[in-house]
RNA sequence: GCGCCCGUAGCUCAACCGGAUAGAGCAUCGGCCUUCUAAGCCGAGGGUUACAGGUUCAAGUCCUGUCGGGCGUACCA
């Protein structure tokens, strides 16, 4: 499914122009929206009809040139004319300049783009020097605050946060590249009733606050201890309560111990964030508990509108469009019954303070999809109770949930979470082996090196690549395949590129690009370049759908491309002119894998 | 019960606001290394897109129903 909320498509607003304008601005645009711009207003012109839809998309088949235009037989459909005539006309009307070699009438009345020879040569040579200048920044810039990762710092990290934090700093990546402006929020579970439980424990097992590093080593095994004796000491229970009041009063003592057990479960958390490459700062926390103080102001406000009942002595807001079993209204519980806050209480917090305070234009939730009718829910209230703007775009970027290999949630044989810096270690080390195999010759720091970057790339690239809404089945084999849509594939052709060039290097040439123009002379390379000079287009799909499998998808067709490009084009050995040109495309091309690669969270090598 | 998501090749997955002959990888079979890294490339076989209707010039994609699966559904997060 996707986002409903962003319906803003189309190229309503935008001047009309001739087609030699057209073509001046290609550098602002990308060679889509080109096009769909410059045929929609030909279709327009020609029938008649404002804001026609081009419809442009690149071509299914080679054989169809490199984009094709679906737009005209709808709207030959709606003037009751012959499709085919109708695209005939508008083919007339458009001119090839600079970009398109020719257009053709195909099939039911699609319109075929050529692109022209030239045209790309000499654009592949103008971004040579200048390679940023690819991805042009948006022209509308926005404030997107992304809430993302997310962990409970009662335990540590588990498998079950791996999809959030590594989806979620891709798209901050890519959103950032476009030149967004992101605000990271990593809305850490900091607070509620496990805690007393915790500190009650900690002061169990240790009245030595030094040593609390050391209880506290493997967080896994003491929420476990913890939580076996809460449930078989009721004596233990109470004084767990105790606990929870004691600190949600203020008392120093407790809110000192709680710190430092914050402390250290944030330590956890950061040494996966290293391991994994995440970007996430200290100054990207806002805990749960940073919102402490505006929970009660957030009842009050909800009372003040009218939005509140009291039912079964919670409080509650109630839509008309939530409805729970049997057709009973189902309310968005935001105060217990017991006067304690919940979730749902936070988040409302959470929303007003992101819509008013860092001034969000869209709030993305990178969270699971289980949880999709409590964000629905939270949204909606937030808008009735006018928390947010109501231009300000909510969006729940929902992911599924990771399968083991047996179709069942994953787990570890015991049926425990797996802890996540355990399935990262796991990883590098069977990267390592890997490695080993394939390449004894290399030293082992070296290999050590390769594993790491090759281990942590196959996981996180294996979740990426995969539909984001659909569960996944995380398998260390495919993940770390050698052949396939796979990390270990694009970084070797990486390496195989950096090789080439290298070598070029070391026969003491100049640079590349002070004597060199890419042409044009086999089909390869062609391909090569159309689709280098799409990546702009694949970012923009995903900063607005936010599936980053499009960009892997778009790497590993490069990637593809390039090996063909690779086994069918001599590049040293070719003559010095054509030699040029294929270095500098293989340097186009290993610059445009790095980004795309980067923009995943991905790091290159040089050798594998 | 109701709501959301899903059902595509033996397996894991694609398919860009509906578009031309539904594509990759794995697995299977067959080719290519004295030549820039064979962790590679080329080729072959493999499909009633769960099923039944409907809308449309055009449906894997939209609508209705059926079957199958996952998740959610009042004081957890």
């Amino acid at each position: 499914m996707y986002n409903p909320a962003f319906s803003s498509r189309g190229s309503g607003g935008y001047p009309r122009q001739s087609a030699n304008q057209a073509w001046k601005q290609i550098t602002m645009a990308t060679i889509r929206e080109t096009l769909d711009q410059l045929i929609s207003d030909a279709l327009s012109q020609v029938s008649g009809i404002a804001d026609c839809q081009a419809i442009l998309v690149p071509a299914s088949r080679p054989e169809f040139g490199d984009y094709q235009a679906n737009g005209v037989m709808s709207i030959a459909k709606q003037l009751k004319k012959n499709p085919r005539e109708l695209a005939a006309a508008v083919c007339d009307r458009l001119e090839s300049g600079e970009l398109v070699d020719h257009f053709e009438v195909a099939g039911p009345g699609f319109i075929n783009i050529h692109l022209s020879d030239n045209w790309l040569a000499s654009r592949a040579t103008a971004l040579l020097d200048n390679q940023a200048e690819l991805v042009q920044q948006t022209a509308r810039p926005e404030t997107i605050v992304v809430d993302y990762s997310s962990p409970n710092l009662a335990k540590e990290m588990h498998v079950g946060h791996l999809r959030g934090t590594i989806i979620g700093d891709s798209l901050v990546r890519i959103l950032e590249r476009l030149g967004h402006q992101v605000i990271r929020q990593n809305h850490v579970g900091d607070w509620g009733t496990q805690f007393g439980m915790l500190l009650a424990y900690l002061q169990q097992v240790s009245d030595d606050l030094d040593s609390l590093s050391t209880e506290l080593e493997d967080l896994e095994a003491f929420y476990r201890a913890a939580k076996e004796k809460f449930d078989a000491d009721p004596e233990f229970a109470n004084q767990a309560r105790n606990s929870v009041v004691r600190l949600q009063g203020g008392d120093e003592q407790s809110l000192m111990l709680w710190h430092r057990f914050i402390e250290e479960s944030l330590r956890h958390c950061e040494a996966v964030y290293d391991k994994l490459q995440i970007r996430m700062r200290r100054s990207d926390l806002r805990a749960e508990s940073f919102y402490n103080d505006s929970l009660p102001g957030i009842i009050s406000e909800l009372e003040k509108q009218d939005l509140l009942t009291v039912s079964q002595g919670a409080s509650c807001v109630f839509l008309p469009e939530f409805q729970g079993k049997e057709n009973e209204p189902l309310p968005l519980i935001v105060q217990k019954s017991d006067g304690g806050y919940l979730y749902a209480t936070t988040d409302l917090a959470a929303i007003r303070f992101r819509a008013t305070e860092l001034a969000a234009e869209r709030v993305l939730y990178v969270v699971d999809a289980r949880q999709g009718l409590h964000f629905q829910q939270v949204f909606a209230v937030a808008r009735a109770a006018g928390f947010v703007a109501p231009e300000c775009r909510l969006e729940h970027v929902a992911y599924g949930t990771m399968m083991g290999k047996d179709g069942k949630p994953f787990k570890t044989r015991s049926g425990g979470l797996i802890k996540l810096i355990d399935l990262l270690d796991e990883a590098v080390r069977r990267a390592f082996d890997l490695v080993s195999a394939r390449s004894p010759e290399l030293d082992e720091e070296t290999r050590r090196e390769i594993a790491d970057k090759v281990g942590i790339g196959a996981v996180k690239y294996a979740d990426l690549s995969k539909n984001r809404t659909s569960d996944y089945v995380f398998d260390w084999d495919s993940m770390l395949a050698l052949d396939g849509n796979t990390a270990p594939y694009l970084l070797y052709a990486y390496t195989r590129i950096r090789s080439i060039l290298r070598r070029q290097e070391d026969g003491a040439e100049a640079s590349i690009t002070a004597t060199s123009a890419i042409a044009i002379t086999t089909a390869e390379e062609r391909q090569l370049i159309v689709k280098l000079l799409r990546l702009p287009e694949i970012l923009q799909t995903v900063a607005t759908d936010y599936y980053p499998s499009h960009l892997c998808t778009y790497l590993f067709e490069l990637a593809g491309l390039f090996m063909r490009f690779y086994e069918a084009c001599p590049i040293l050995k070719a003559e010095p002119p054509v030699r040029a040109s294929r270095l500098a495309l293989a340097r186009f091309t290993a610059a445009t894998l790095s980004e795309g690669l980067d923009l995943l969270g991905l790091e290159t090598l040089e050798q594998m």
